[in-house]
DNA sequence: TTTAGTTTACGAATAAAATCGTAAACATGT
DNA sequence: ACATGTTTACGATTTTATTCGTAAACTAAA
């Protein structure tokens, strides 16, 4: 049985994503990131680091004065998560529709529209 | 100038959901659905739906005591609004690796594979 | 050691979302 | 007309998320 995944508010996400990017972070290096595209506070930041850490989205190291921080849940189980819920939620649980509307929508490098057909391929060999 | 969508709330994208599967309807009839899956008082999800009138999600005929409701916002323009956020929130901002996501780990069947396919074909002939 | 700056802890204020109780308006059947 | 049940309006409460001020702990430099 795997504990189940707290879901992540729309500021954790910010967070997780320079966390997810650095490895680890200070509160300064994370909120230095932030406060280039938003205007926040320091000590919001900070708050909010130390409530993902009591939810257990985040571990820190406290061995120095200056805590450094690391994420607790991965990029792919989070993405997994909550494109999970997205499909349910909006797509009447159908993973193709939301695929079309991803793609349909933006663009896609060649590179990338090459790995897709990769997948696709091998999906499509052990489901014929 | 298209006025920017406001975005829906989780509950209120459930809501959606039933109005868009039946076109119209009552609360008594949204609410129904709704307490099938969730325990739910029913004048939580009248009052749902009148926030969601004033913030125009919805749309309403009063001209009955029994008001009938009606999306205001389409699934497909909800979509891609939700859609396009996951994209930047939590992909980096590629697409391609939501569809992988996606596609990895949800089942779809041989004929949703194919329509991707050809969504892709056009996709890679507009982006040689 | 004093000073200046940084970091954390804590708690409180604000805001946003969700929930529900109550009462008035209305509809229907007797 | 009356009783019964449904629907709406409204406001209050609760819960969750976000924000930040203040002070104490600590660090490093003068």
């Amino acid at each position: 049985m795997s504990q189940k995944q707290a879901k992540p508010t729309e500021s954790e996400l910010e967070i997780l994503q320079v966390l997810w990017n650095r490895e680890r972070a200070t509160v300064r290096e994370v909120h230095e990131e932030l406060a280039a595209t938003k205007d926040v506070g320091y000590t919001t930041t900070l708050k909010l680091m130390q409530i993902m850490f009591e939810k257990g989205l985040v571990t820190r190291d406290d061995s120095s004065k200056t805590h450094i921080y690391q994420p607790a849940v991965s990029r792919e189980k989070t993405q997994k998560h909550l494109v999970g819920k997205m499909i349910n939620n909006l797509f009447a649980g159908s993973p193709a529709q939301l695929v079309m509307q991803a793609l349909g929508n933006h663009k896609a490098s060649h590179d990338e529209l090459e790995e897709i057909q990769q997948l696709l391929n091998s999906l499509k060999k052990n489901n014929p």
